[in-house]
DNA sequence: CTGAAAGCGCTTACAG
DNA sequence: CTGAAAGCGCTTACAG
């Protein structure tokens, strides 16, 4: 463990200087150039016995002056809408090690995708001179975007797009569509969609995707078969009831975009004394930890949300770089499980 | 949205300085100082001029110039397990508001329970000059701590505790008691506990609460009935599994130590044909916010999560302060739900 | 290859 | 009540 922390005395590049009797900017030099640079910047010898002084006294720039001077912080701020989110979390994850790689710090907040809130985050961020923000909170209808650009804050996206603007997600779209294609396959002719909140790219694609292929089919997807709803569990619950209030005849089986609202459907299907996979099949979207492990395992369209998180921190840098950068899309895959592995029962087909 | 920021030209001191014609120390001593002393600092005249410029040009603080300065980031660094773990995530949001509401801001990183990492984020802590530090992730063998104690880094824990150390936590105890009164109350007298990893606090005070309670109602409490696992659904399916292979009778009821580690049991047990809440009681812990929406709810202690967080970030503030400090430990309560609301039956009993 | 100086934006004794 | 100076720890042209 170094030293030149929040408890004992720092040791500064000028007590480094003073040890060896050198002039600090040669500390500063032999240090901080990129080994490449090193050999023009100073003497092999010297540079040997600075590095070893500056390993022996546990030397660590101070990063604050670093800044200050430099004008670049290496920071990045993260906006989440929640980190209680699982998916927002494992994403961060990512963004912590991407980050990491490159010498960047983060800070995250949680916005509760409330624009208030999502304002008040970023000018925090920005206060604290982040060098650029990774936004998982973007509504399709955002302002915030567009000044933010206007101002020339570096950003990009994740986890939900906007169309104009750099961002690392899924391929929600696809997502969407393979999750019809697995539910048609197996026989279901009635089914339903628990859509998500309409402001997320995330919500709207995946329904999308599931509801122009399940058309292009041939199927039918009525107006009140496709719910919107909160991305949680009581939100799926609530859902879930609607649809089995709303439709009738009742669905054979139910798209979530969402594996949290997954699980609350499934809860009020077996209230209504309906087993899950037998008599509705159930997908959810994301494949969270806690899917595979369910009591009925749940079928989830799998997506790489640590890639993402790593995706957005090299996007950020790119910008940061000044380089053009275009929208990545990660490919999810299908994890069919117990909730809808089987074919559609003749009993079922034929109500 | 102020302007002063990564994008923009930021405003600083001395413009506000030059533009008023004044010295850049005298808007210093007027920003600066909290109301009480402005008045001493300045006219109240040239008071309102300054903070009056101030909010038209969006003036804010370089933070990197004032901590330079100062010597305190109003930086701190949280460290967790893993964020994508609820129960933290949930804490972490009490540290955000509680770190918002002092001015702090603070940084996350996820240790997964390995000592190397937990070494190495501390250290990349406090290379970025944090104030002080909130572990979330103690091991109850830590040498970290005495290390960070020596070196006179502020620091609390939260989550878990060590004896010797400031923490805010769960009374965990307490809620191992809670559920040891539930369970015995509705009949059971063969019980198994999933007791999570023993090198966390929670762990073990919730197994060890549970089981002293059990043992002074004359409960018995075999070696095999109590199983160390991993917090995890994965860990809660693999310590079930153990538990009916060993134990014989099978026990009536089981009190895991995370919900997460609960519904992985429920898993296990359903795979065994049983069904929760009529075979075999199941009692998690945290109540955290899928408990109560599974499709068979589940009984939980619900541990004060934000609460704790919050009170991390106060107790860590007075430890900056110099004030001396003692661990807090908020009370758990105990929400009943269906996996284990009805007494054992008659049937059980008998076996 | 190395030194000396200037300056990033702030705060804080010290004068007056 | 306000100004002027020093300095936090660093980097970076500029000389030599």
């Amino acid at each position: 463990m170094n030293d030149s922390t929040a408890g004992g005395r720092t040791v500064t590049l000028k007590d480094l200087a003073n040890e060896l009797g050198i002039h600090p900017s040669t500390v500063s030099r032999i240090l901080h150039s990129g080994t490449e640079v090193a050999r023009g910047a100073a003497s092999v010898a010297t540079a040997k016995r600075v590095r070893d002084l500056a390993h022996k006294l546990g030397y660590s720039p101070d990063p604050q002056a670093t800044s200050l001077r430099t004008r670049r912080t290496h920071l990045l701020g993260v906006i989440v809408p929640r980190l209680s989110d699982l998916v927002l979390a494992i994403m961060y994850e990512g963004i912590e090690e991407g980050a990491a790689g490159l010498g960047y710090s983060t800070f995250v907040m949680n916005s509760r995708d409330n624009p208030v809130e999502q304002r008040r985050k970023t000018d925090t961020m920005l206060a604290r001179r982040v060098d650029g923000l990774i936004i998982g909170d973007a509504h399709l209808d955002n302002v915030l975007l567009q000044e933010l650009r206007t101002r020339k804050v570096p950003f990009v996206l994740m986890n939900r797009r906007v169309p104009g603007h750099p961002s690392a997600t899924c391929d929600d779209v696809l997502g969407g569509q393979l999750a019809a294609d697995h539910l048609w396959s197996r026989g279901h002719r009635n089914v339903a969609v628990i859509a998500g909140e309409p402001y997320a790219s995330t919500a709207v694609d995946r329904t999308a995707g599931f509801v122009d292929q399940w058309k292009s089919f041939g199927g039918a997807i009525s107006q009140q078969a496709v719910v919107w709803s909160r991305f949680d569990t009581a939100g799926g619950r609530e859902a879930a009831e609607n649809i089995l209030n709303a439709c009738n005849p009742r669905p054979t089986a139910l798209f979530a975009v969402n594996d949290f609202a997954a699980i609350g459907a499934m809860g009020a299907l077996r209230s209504h004394g309906l087993t899950v996979g037998r008599d509705m099949a159930v997908v959810g979207f994301n494949d969270t930890s806690l899917a595979a492990e369910l009591p009925i395992p749940l079928s989830s369209v799998r997506s790489p949300m640590l890639d993402i998180g790593r995706t957005a921190v090299q996007l950020l840098k790119q910008v940061l770089d000044g380089e053009r950068v275009e929208p990545i899309r990660l490919k999810p895959t299908l994890c069919v499980r117990e909730s809808s592995a089987r074919a559609i029962s003749a009993t079922l087909l034929r109500q």
